[in-house]
DNA sequence: GATCTCCATCAGATTTGGTGATATATCACC
DNA sequence: GGTGATATATCACCAAATCTGATGGAGATC
């Protein structure tokens, strides 16, 4: 007594009532009519009962045939689809994602995680810059998604979600009170005119406490409490904070995260990528 | 290039991984060590990758052998599950469920159906009767499963719906003005005290049209619009219809369908049949 | 460093499963 | 009811796959 159903006989039964004839089967199976006969018949033996009702034009399937049918399109379905992760050319190559490094943490590393357990043969290259950069490399064909903070939504992007742009500080910080109000940003920030420019409005003088292009030095000075920082509310690092300033800072515009797929970027896996992304930061997956 | 996985070889595989070993894998298998290996290295080239990472303690999946785990363990739960539905002796037997026959329709037929595609290997007898009857055979171990119509739910049933039991005419009859009101019914129809009593109450006179215990008689009887009847108001059948009497006759009692299950009657097949019972009647399956 | 455990590999035995040929059955048509 | 065409079952044979039991080697353990 097997215990375990042979696949290729499954395939051959299921073929059999779907093109209506043993022969049949057995050519689109690209076996002889008797190799497909015989393996009907060793799942009827194994399962000890009839699955084929050859009664006249054409073949029905027998009641216990209607079940073993159901069961094997999906192990088939199965089949095929661990095949096609494993061996298809569409599952492996590489991947270029471009995220924006202030909005790297905290969602990019765990779903870097998932997409290669999802596609171990994919390699990610994840690409950190700004978000200028990125919409460039995009166009010249160096990168097959980004995510872009902009204050609004092109034509040929997808808002995933629109987020408040908040002033952060260390924890517990005292530095946005100071006046001028000391900053630190990176000299490229998309975030710093909008900054700058929320302050003069407010008439609240202001100076750089650093220039930099290191986010570790922004990150540096933030922790010890010397300057205050913008940052979009969701992806406040642990050790800083939101800055419950009460109105003594001004309101700053809210930015958007767009996503962007080159239009060379088709396959699965992109479609996969570009889904967790979108379920990372709008919470909602997209159907394919 | 092999388009099929052989189960044996994937269950080999799962195995390892659940025992931690090759060795241990092949006992639980009754099959030799050598054989697990060999198996396992034919994953492996089918696949074109390695799917285990042997390095030092234990045995490890790769990212790849991740996948095919994942995969491998669902064909597996489907191969073992049909396995089981098509050879097991829990799959087949005979099912005995009463119904009383006024509500066999329009449920029952189509339930019957989809039960015989789900569970062929399981003979059921339809018991159609009375209620009190139907209840006499349950405790004598005659019936596994039964549905009574009665006006409360005792502790060992379980209630599926309340219907209003309405009466009924031929199509645009008009038998019900008539005074005495001419009834059809059967002797030992359940509804039938619960009619004469609304009537007695309401002081409308009436008088039986048949005597009979034939459900056709009283069929026959009321499509010829010679007579009207009482029953739920979800299963008069299309040749008749509720009778629109706009309170010329009195309102009846409102009955419940229940369903009891005898204690002997275990196993997935009886609990299937309970379910498909239940979301007929109720709109709503319960958890087995 | 000896021992133990575990795994990969090999040669040979066995079984499985496929091909091609043949027998049988069913249908369409006369 | 017979005939040819088409479809399926079965058989003998053969090639390939796969199991067993033996062997050797790599780590872990003492």
């Amino acid at each position: 007594m097997p215990r375990n159903l042979d696949l290729t006989a499954l395939r051959s039964f299921v073929t059999v009532l779907e093109t209506g004839g043993v022969t049949r089967a057995a050519q689109q199976l690209h076996l002889t009519q008797s190799a497909v006969s015989m393996q009907l018949k060793r799942l009827e033996e194994a399962l000890g009962q009839p699955l084929l009702d050859r009664a006249g034009r054409g073949v029905a399937p027998t009641a216990q045939g209607e079940q073993l049918l159901a069961y094997g399109r999906r192990m088939l379905t199965l089949n095929d689809e661990v095949w096609a992760r494993m061996t298809d050319k569409a599952f492996e190559g590489e991947i270029r994602v471009g995220v924006p490094h202030d909005i790297i943490y905290p969602y990019i590393p765990d779903i870097l995680r998932r997409f290669d357990r999802e596609y171990p043969r994919v390699r990610v290259q994840l690409i950190s810059s700004y978000t200028l950069k990125l919409k460039d490399m995009l166009q010249g064909g160096e990168a097959d998604l980004i995510l872009t903070t902009e204050n609004d939504t092109p034509a040929d992007a997808e808002c995933l979600t629109t987020q408040e742009l908040v002033w952060v500080g260390a924890r517990g910080g005292t530095a946005w009170r100071n006046r001028p109000l000391r900053l630190a940003f990176e000299r490229n920030c998309l975030f710093r005119p909008w900054a700058l420019e929320a302050l003069d409005r407010a008439g609240i003088g202001w100076e750089m406490a650093v220039d930099t292009n290191s986010v570790r030095t922004v990150e540096a000075t933030l922790s010890a409490d010397l300057a205050v920082h913008a940052m979009l509310e969701k992806v406040v690092p642990g050790q800083l904070e939101a800055i419950n300033h009460g109105g003594n800072l001004p309101t700053l515009p809210s930015s958007r995260i767009n996503i962007y797929r080159a239009h060379a970027a088709v396959g699965e896996p992109v479609d996969a990528m570009a889904n967790m992304l979108r379920h990372a930061y709008r919470g909602v997956a997209v159907a394919a």
